[in-house]
DNA sequence: TATTCGCATGGT
DNA sequence: CCATGCGAATAT
């Protein structure tokens, strides 16, 4: 008769807070094994770390005041590598989450499910040992590419090629799903049978038999999926890609708040696997990781990103049209105006979607916020009448309200969006063919990928986009025109300069014939980097003002915010300070107001990357205990951030 | 985070 | 007496 065990697991999800629970269970489950626990109401993936005999648990059973639950199912697959379990630990380390919540950003929850129906039915199939073979002459390299778009496809085509030839797979990991899809159109011609194409929205069905195609391993495989597949990655792949290596996007935005570019590198690294890191211009850190040796430049590594254009910067100053009213000038009209009568194609892009990009008090230079979250709100087109809406979280605000700050009605409209760019164009050009592409107006891949076909192909069109557009394209177009980065320059980011360059030099890389940049800011040094393209120097001047001001990558900036009432947080974050004082926090309080006479503060940590994360001190006294240890004990009501991008 | 707990309020 | 609502506590 089988005897009842105690089971100790890690339960997966994103709002866990708890690392490891207790269960009981009458099989014999080996460690490693999925199983699938009731937490409340919910039934919840974890993985089972340990179990030991009832009888050895029993004192300790009666003291605790719960009582155990069963665990619902399990299954006898080992589930995740030694590789990916190391590798979640160090990230929980690193960002001061707990393990949990790592894990679940890096498996799809559609798996979990597909899993959970038929648990019992899937066997892993023992390891080939032709793959074993291989095994030993690889080696882990991080290698960089950096390059326009063309020859970073044409460069992973042969890559992809080679490493078939070795009988090695290939992971090529996008931040996005968009992106996803548009590198999978370029690289699967001729290998469908052999591509993987992984999105997050995927059906469980075909994710468990995605997994299991992919650990059979009888082909190389090349996959294409976002970082929440990172747990497909295992030793049968000789070569991982981080593509839009400097995409924000592989920060997540929610809780827990994690890299995954830092854990495919650490992973990759376990795994001994060449790791290459790709973009048009790569981040700051990067390259500046390249400079100390520690990166490697690959045969496609470009410091010169030489275009076809002599990019124009139009001072909208100097235009007639006034340019608080008007988005596009006299200027660029002029070149809208030839190209559609030329039959050429104008690409007009802009930093964000709506009406303006951003408002400004005219008086105190505040921004107007979101009510709820306080990030920049834009102005959008709701019927007859406009709203301020908040693009993070999706508040609506009404349009007569008055500056935050200082009261103030003198509120005015700061870059343009794309509607109002949109509007524009119509009353210029009434009868010429107008496309707008922007997260509103095309929802699938499908659509975005027409909308870029019908553009293409009907010469003398013009299109309006956000960045969103500089995906889909991989070909060149005639004219592309930057119609406003002004609102970029009024956020308080550190990164902002590094940003607008990745853009700008991005756009500037697919044109054809004519790139022009309207900006109110001409004689910023910026923009005759972007007219040279010269990655180096912008390097070398960004990385001398990060490293006078302390910032990253000299200083890992660690923050912890919180919200509530005014005197409530006040107080909570006074003594948080004194308890993490042996860090110095600066405390700071942000500008925006919440709703409800709410407030956010904020403690600020500076430590040196090198030493990150400190070691554990396997204490429980509070006094002794490293910070990392402290950040994952901190209540949920206080959002850690390691690696901050943003100090306010 | 999502759920539950516990306490205050208010109506019958 | 129970239903409701809200803030605080906590998941086995």
């Amino acid at each position: 008769m089988a005897e009842i065990k105690m089971a100790t697991v890690i339960p997966i999800g994103d709002s866990i807070f708890k690392e490891s629970l207790s269960y009981f269970t009458m099989k014999d489950i080996e460690p490693g094994s999925l199983v699938f626990v009731p937490i409340r109401k919910r039934r919840i993936p974890a993985i089972l770390i340990s179990t030991r005999s009832i009888k050895d648990a029993k004192t300790e059973i009666k003291r605790s005041d719960f009582e155990l639950k069963k665990i619902d199912k399990a299954g006898d697959e080992k589930f995740f590598s030694k590789e990916f379990m190391e590798t979640a630990e160090e990230m929980a380390d690193y960002f001061g989450t707990n393990l949990g919540q790592v894990i679940s950003c890096y498996v799809p929850n559609n798996l979990f499910k597909g899993y959970e129906k038929n648990i019992q039915k899937v066997k892993i199939k023992a390891k080939d040992t032709a793959v074993k073979e291989i095994a030993e002459e690889k080696k882990h390299i991080v290698e960089l590419v950096q390059a326009p778009i063309e020859d970073r496809i044409a460069f992973y085509k042969s890559l992809i090629r080679e490493n078939f030839a070795r009988k090695s797979s290939v992971f090529l990991c996008l931040p996005t799903t968009h992106e996803v899809n548009v590198f999978a159109d370029n690289l699967k011609k001729g290998i469908e049978d052999y591509t993987l194409l992984l999105r997050p929205e995927d059906s469980p069905k075909k994710l468990v038999n995605a997994r299991q195609t992919a650990r059979d391993k009888s082909h190389p495989l090349l996959i294409i999926a976002t970082p929440i597949f990172s747990c497909f990655l295992d030793d049968s792949f000789e070569t991982v890609i981080i593509e839009k290596e400097s995409s924000n996007a592989h920060k997540t935005l929610s809780r827990p708040f994690i890299d995954s570019r830092l854990f495919i590198e650490k992973l990759a690294k376990k795994l001994s696997l060449r790791l290459i890191l790709g973009d048009t211009v790569l981040r700051l850190e990067t390259l500046h990781k390249k400079e100390i040796d520690e990166y490697s430049p690959s045969l496609l590594f470009k410091y010169r990103l030489i275009s076809r254009v002599i990019p124009k910067i139009l001072d909208t100053k100097k235009d007639k049209n006034n340019f608080d009213t008007k988005a596009i000038s006299e200027d660029l009209l002029d070149v809208v105006r030839n190209s559609i009568e030329a039959k050429k194609n104008t690409l007009l892009l802009t930093t964000k979607k709506g009406l303006s990009s951003a408002t400004i008090c005219g008086d105190c230079k505040t921004i107007v916020s979101c009510k709820n979250c306080g990030s920049t709100t834009t102005l959008h087109r709701r019927d007859s009448s406009n709203v301020f809406f908040c693009h993070k979280c999706g508040t609506g605000q009404n349009t007569n309200v008055l500056c935050n700050k200082c009261r103030s009605w003198n509120l005015r409209p700061v870059g343009f969006g794309t509607e109002r760019v949109e509007d524009e164009l119509r009353d210029n050009f009434p009868d010429a063919n107008i496309l707008r592409m922007d997260g509103e107006s095309v929802k699938t891949h499908r659509q975005s990928k027409e909308m870029m076909t019908s553009f293409e192909e009907n010469k003398g069109s013009v299109m309006i986009g956000t960045e969103m557009a500089l995906f889909y394209l991989t070909k060149p177009i005639e004219n592309i025109a930057i119609v406003s980065t002004d609102s970029l320059f009024f956020v308080p980011d550190f990164k902002i300069n590094e940003r607008v360059f990745n853009f700008l030099v991005s756009a500037k890389l697919m044109a054809e014939n004519n790139f022009i940049i309207q900006t109110r800011c001409a004689d910023n040094p910026i923009f005759e980097k972007i007219v040279r393209g010269d990655a180096l120097q912008f390097y070398k001047e960004e990385i001398l003002l990060r490293k006078n001001f302390n910032y990253p990558p000299f200083r890992l900036f660690i923050k912890i915010t919180g919200e509530g009432k005014e005197e409530v947080v006040t107080k909570e974050f006074d003594e948080l300070a004194i308890f993490l004082k042996k860090w110095n926090p600066e405390k700071f309080r942000s500008s925006s107001n919440l709703p409800g006479g709410k407030a956010r503060m904020n403690l600020l940590i500076k430590v040196n990357p090198v030493n990150w994360p400190e070691k554990s001190s396997g204490s429980e006294d509070p006094e002794k205990m490293s910070l990392p240890e402290i950040l994952k004990i901190l209540p949920p009501r206080f959002a850690v951030k390691v690696d901050a991008e943003s100090i306010l």
